[in-house]
DNA sequence: AGGGGGCTTTAGCGTACTCTAATACTGGAT
DNA sequence: ATCCAGTATTAGAGTACGCTAAAGCCCCCT
């Protein structure tokens, strides 16, 4: 059962798993290799390490769902990660885009007392700067979100929420943050072309174009709108 | 020669290895091994391969020194540590006999570029809370300190400094932190009699007993004085 | 001289995490 | 029916760090 507290690895993966697990994705140790850098032998043998202490079950399709102690751990890493992330960004200014890979260094030294600390200091935060629910604040995804994908070209909307997923790419991270992709940002569809792959929308007098994969993590409030199909999953 | 980051526990013997010689201590195996809390056994390893990896030499004396390149790294985290538990009481109000502690969580999350922030928040400190200087800004120890158990009762002196070593025992730092012997204390030799082992101070009106093995790690500045004998190791 | 105590060092083990190479399985697409 | 891609899994290895048990060393004190 591992009394013991987890450790930066497995705090790493519990983090992930979670991630996926909220933004509806699937989880099996393939997608954790790639995530987390690592070959996929080295993925399977730390599941199975966290299904042997009880932190997930991995069903007969291979498929990895956290315990709900997996859960409870899982909810206290994001909570961490996240709100490093807003304090990096609202106390330190650190950039947007770099706050994500600092907080990944920095969530693993935060106490419960330092969290507290942080929180009170922060102002009770509900997201983190990309949109990310705070666990523990009662905040959860709007289900009204949707897909920036799912938008047809001349829709208008406000940015919400980007994946955890994109974060990882901080390459990627930089092009949003210049291009003001970012939470509270209204943004308009000026192409949508499934076919090529591309969409290209406007935020503040720029153009910015996204291909569909990086535009599915993207999630949207759509503002007059005739609702088109895919709003979860 | 190990280009890679050093680990968590390579971080932490550079550090424990930085403070004693600085404080003027001879770094032995066994004495690391009580300090970081784990058997001689596994400290003596430790310290080998961070000889291999050019960081300490080891005399024919066993004798245990900080090479420039250790020199470096030791500092870099030192650095670190002492922010970050400026950080820690300053910004986010944490005591100060905890600071230590977090601090050692905390500080192996900071970057150069958090560090580069918390120490502009801050106002570019020198020391710690607990009196150690913040290498990198030039702050040296004040020579004309003197070992508290080194004064003459009826003396007056300054707190200027507790030991890193002490500050691994939170009970004794609370002690001291509930007493007020910290760092800008005016204190008065209240008892010193070397026999029984025991300094009695008095801070702010509270008395204040001290074992002699405590005092000999508190550093501070003498009043008037009619200078007595040892001032350095 | 002899005995301790403290320190060092070797030997042997165990866990976490990482890799490469190679072998299965599984579910489509030809 | 077959083959391929992606995935899972086994085998074999290596490093870092921890531990216990058991020698060795050295120096000091009686």
């Amino acid at each position: 059962m591992a009394t013991t507290q987890p450790t930066n690895t497995i705090e790493d993966y519990l983090q992930t798993i979670y991630s996926l697990q909220t933004e509806g994705e699937t989880v099996i140790s393939a997608r954790l290799a790639r995530w987390m850098r690592v070959t996929p032998p080295t993925a399977w043998a730390t599941v199975h390490r966290m299904e042997r202490d009880g932190l997930v079950e991995i069903d007969d399709k291979k498929v990895i769902r956290l315990t709900r102690r997996g859960l409870a751990l899982a909810e206290n890493v994001a909570r961490r990660h996240r709100l490093s992330e807003r304090f990096l960004t609202d106390v330190l200014g650190l950039g947007w885009a770099e706050a994500h890979e600092e907080a990944h260094r920095f969530e693993h030294g935060v106490s419960p007392r330092v969290d507290e600390r942080i929180f009170a200091i922060l102002n009770h935060p509900t997201t983190c700067p990309h949109g990310s629910p705070i666990p523990g604040t009662g905040a959860k995804l709007d289900p009204n979100l949707v897909r920036m994908n799912s938008l047809r070209e001349g829709d208008t909307a406000t940015v919400r929420f980007i994946s955890e997923e994109l974060e990882e790419d901080i390459d990627l991270l930089r092009y949003l943050e210049r291009g003001n992709v970012k939470p509270g940002q209204e943004i308009t569809v000026r192409e949508l072309v499934p076919s090529t792959g591309v969409v290209v929308i406007e935020t503040n007098a720029q153009s910015v174009s996204l291909g569909l994969a990086v535009a599915a993590k993207i999630r949207v409030l759509p503002s007059r709108q005739r609702a088109k199909a895919a709003a979860g999953a």
